[in-house]
DNA sequence: ACTAAATGCAACTATATGGTTGCCAATCTG
DNA sequence: CAGATTGGCAACCATATAGTTGCATTTAGT
């Protein structure tokens, strides 16, 4: 069972760097990161852009998995979710902690 | 001195995710992980693209600060450049851990 | 001096992205 | 029911992005 697990292994934590590249975007996220849920009007509502483009927005969040979305009544409700964030996480550790050890054994060689 | 410090204060992480967002560029910062320099032939060998794409990903990574190139000689070497990587991951670890501080504030409310 | 290697620069194409406007549908609320 | 909120859909526009090709330039080797 080395890929048929539950978590649908990550194999390109790409789209979702793409993602949070964008700054009304990431304004999106820091909304909602306080676990609440919000309606699209909410968020739009002190920004310049238009509910459209918001919406467009949060569309792309959805794709990526970092946010989702259910409608109830009229509205359409966004809340965060954080497991694509775990994986950008553990991926940028990743290249972070190659860096260290390589630095560490190169120091290991100028040190002898 | 609150905004002139040796560091650079990140006002916005947003081009760093955008230009982590690319399969291409996140394959190009693995190889560089290791803390060597390579230049663009050597970067572009085993790939299908061709070696101007690859040298257009290098300067979008440049740009964003992720990866520093000087020429030396006839090629021009790139170095991975750590810091955007840490300041990626701090912005990271601040949504999380507000997300894990609205989910412990939750609990606690429920659990009264 | 000549040739091969490694880049840089520019032009060009196709597609994606961010944003807008207009209009229609669903759902509350008085 | 009538009117106001909230949102979805579609068309459209401008710009950015990913990639290509062709050609000129610099540097290394022999």
């Amino acid at each position: 069972m080395s890929s048929a697990s539950g978590h649908a292994r990550a194999p390109d934590p790409a789209p979702i760097f793409a993602a949070l590249g964008d700054r009304t975007r990431l304004s999106l996220l820091m909304k909602l990161s306080d676990g609440q849920t919000r309606s699209i009007a909410r968020l739009s509502a002190d920004t310049s852009l238009t509910r459209q483009a918001i919406t467009k927005h949060l569309r792309v969040l959805e794709t990526a998995g970092l946010v989702e979305g259910r409608r109830v009544g009229r509205e359409s409700r966004f809340a965060l979710r954080p497991e694509p964030i775990a994986e950008a996480r553990s991926y940028l550790d990743g290249v972070a902690a190659q860096w260290d050890d390589a630095l560490s054994r190169l120091r290991a060689f100028v040190e002898r």
